[in-house]
DNA sequence: GTGCCATGTGAAA
DNA sequence: TTCACCTGGCACC
């Protein structure tokens, strides 16, 4: 689930239905110290690519799922399901927090300190790539590891790196800094619009009627699947029919089409 | 039913 | 570089 778009929908479905409200928290799992938070009223929440903050007043739960993180929310107090590190109890509903990588209250610093680590997120409005411009302009690393890197750009995972490239027609081995600016401002435009339409929906599909097709792609091809290349190597490429490749790449699996992205 | 892989990150070695 | 986190989905038996 959590690339940036899963935690733009946590950290709003946590304001529609906690916001304002005094929430009994609690850690069935024992492993999140809930003593420590003094206010118990949600007074914002915040997402920042993978990020979730929960503000209490001055104090904040930062979390981060992870890979197996998850919210599981219920109209009812029933008993939790396997590891749960956080229960949050409002009048109305109750959500479980499951397998997070992180879940820490922070005082106002500590938030500051998390944010800076982060580079511009796409779903931000008043956020822009030229935040990291120099970066971009003389970093020798693969555009397929910059496009990872949190502390470039956040929100950005395995499937919307993919997907973004090969709609872009680049390749991963591109040097970052070969990308010109008119390529930034396509690959940033390109990240808001499959963020957003991933927040409106839950999913990501890349491949939608109401989306702008890939560059490399024919006008009026009809995609059967999905995606373009994550998840489908071995199959043929939308735009050219070459089969789709895999390999690991920094210790993820990186999915592209060797014709299409050059 | 079993086993492997996964949209991620940071601590440990 | 490897492991821990700790869960769900799915291919395969």
């Amino acid at each position: 689930m959590p690339e940036g778009h899963s935690i733009r929908r946590a950290a709003d479905q946590w304001w529609a239905r906690m916001g304002n409200a005094e929430l009994e928290l609690s850690s069935p799992q024992g492993k999140f110290d809930v003593a420590a938070l003094t206010d118990s009223v949600l007074t914002g929440t915040r997402a920042h690519g993978k990020h979730l903050f929960l503000d209490f007043g001055t104090n904040t739960v930062h979390i981060h799922l992870g890979l197996y993180g998850r919210f599981r929310w219920s109209k009812e107090q029933s008993t939790p399901v396997g590891q749960v590190r956080m229960r949050a109890v409002s009048p109305q509903w109750t959500t479980d927090l499951s397998g997070p990588t992180t879940c820490e209250i922070l005082d106002e610093e500590g938030v500051r300190k998390v944010q800076t680590r982060l580079g511009p997120d796409p779903l931000h409005p008043e956020s822009n790539w030229r935040e990291q411009e120099d970066f971009f302009k003389k970093s020798a690393w693969p555009l397929g590891k910059t496009l990872m890197e949190q502390s470039k750009i956040a929100g950005i995972g395995n499937v919307y790196r993919a997907e973004i490239l090969f709609m872009e027609g680049l390749s991963p081995w591109l040097p970052t800094r070969a990308v010109t600016e008119q390529q930034w401002d396509r690959i940033w435009n390109l990240s808001r619009t499959l963020l957003s339409e991933g927040t409106r929906t839950g999913r990501i599909v890349t491949t939608a009627k109401n989306l702008p097709p890939a560059a490399t792609l024919p006008p009026g091809t009809a995609c059967a699947t999905r995606s373009y290349v994550y998840k489908r190597s071995g199959e043929p490429c939308l735009a050219c029919g070459q089969e789709i490749r895999s390999e690991l790449f920094h210790s993820r699996t990186l999915y592209w089409c060797p014709t299409c992205q050059v």
